[in-house]
DNA sequence: GGGCGTCAAGCGTAT
DNA sequence: ATACGCTTGACGCCC
């Protein structure tokens, strides 16, 4: 079992994602900012290497405007090397990696730009993940996308453009997550019938969103999706309801009895846990010293 | 060098 | 019709 923490370390002064305005890019700017993000997620890697959180989610923002016609710039070649010492150390130090496209890509949106516009989105995520040498086990993972008014419509269209224009290397990486208003396990069961695509599973949006299973249950629904060889173990974002605040909304530290709570409806199954929690490496911290007490780790 | 309006991109919901 | 939340940072103009 691996635990880790998306994106940001707060206790660090770099940042992966730096960017710039649209109307000042130049190829020099791109390459000065894919430099700082890259430089940074190495130290940050190095980091939760000391720490022992070997799962990390990679920023979508690493390479600004990758996948915007304005980007023509070889960023590929030019960065080759560097993205493939840092999938040597990801490799070396056995590290589960994600990323997680946002919310403008949508595979079953009916508007046939944004489905192209969100391919490219995921050729560019996951060409970085194979620059860096890394195996189908590293993962992109999407939500369903909109309902438009006729879920089986839109379930219909993700399923089609799956098949149809999704690219090979794609399909490959690509898991889909239950959400927390939308999507529930079951219709995402519903995707994985007609396309393999493996369940990333979040406890959080099931809390908010289910069909009556049981969490238990649940959890063993979304491994079933996962083949161990070529997906490895299942991936799962853990998080809990912030108190006071809408429903929905995650919690800014993690309550460490919740956790424990959780991990009795595992039953002995194998997973990797992003936490999606405000302070990150913080409660990443707390969360590891759980899974030590329990020997998970 | 601090303040703050704004930023490539989509959805659904609230008002 | 419009604003806002997701998730949140950080750019870049203004002073």
């Amino acid at each position: 079992m691996k635990i880790g923490y998306p994106c940001v370390n707060e206790s660090m002064d770099c940042s992966t994602s730096t960017t710039f305005r649209l109307a000042s890019y130049s190829e020099a700017r791109l390459i000065e900012n894919v430099e700082k993000n890259l430089a940074c997620l190495r130290r940050i890697l190095e980091y939760n290497l000391e720490h022992g959180f070997l799962f990390f989610r990679m920023s979508s923002g690493l390479v600004p405007f990758a996948s915007h016609d304005v980007c023509t710039y070889n960023w590929q070649q030019h960065f080759q090397m560097t993205f493939k010492r840092l999938g040597d150390f990801i490799k070396k130090h056995d590290m589960r990696i994600s990323m997680h496209p946002d919310q403008f890509v949508v595979l079953n949106s009916p508007d046939e730009r944004i489905v192209r516009n969100s391919i490219a989105e995921l050729v560019y995520q996951g060409s970085v993940m194979d620059l860096m040498g890394l195996d189908s086990t590293a993962k992109l993972q999407i939500h369903a996308g909109g309902v438009y008014g006729d879920k089986p419509a839109a379930l219909k269209r993700f399923i089609h453009t799956y098949h149809t224009l999704l690219p090979g290397e794609v399909k490959a990486r690509l898991v889909v997550e239950n959400d927390d208003r939308l999507y529930s396990l079951r219709d995402c069961l519903e995707l994985h019938g007609e396309t393999g695509i493996p369940i990333l599973f979040d406890n959080f949006h099931h809390e908010c969103l289910n069909n009556g299973e049981p969490m238990a249950e649940a959890l063993q629904l979304a491994a079933g999706t996962w083949h161990p060889e070529s997906d490895g173990v299942l991936m799962m974002d853990y998080s809990s309801q912030a108190h006071g605040e809408r429903k929905g909304k995650h919690t800014t530290t993690m309550e460490t009895d919740l956790f424990r709570e959780f991990l009795t409806h595992l039953n002995g199954l194998d997973v990797d846990i992003m936490l999606e929690i405000k302070d990150k490496e913080a409660s990443c911290q707390r969360a590891r010293q759980v899974l030590e007490e329990l020997s998970l780790v």
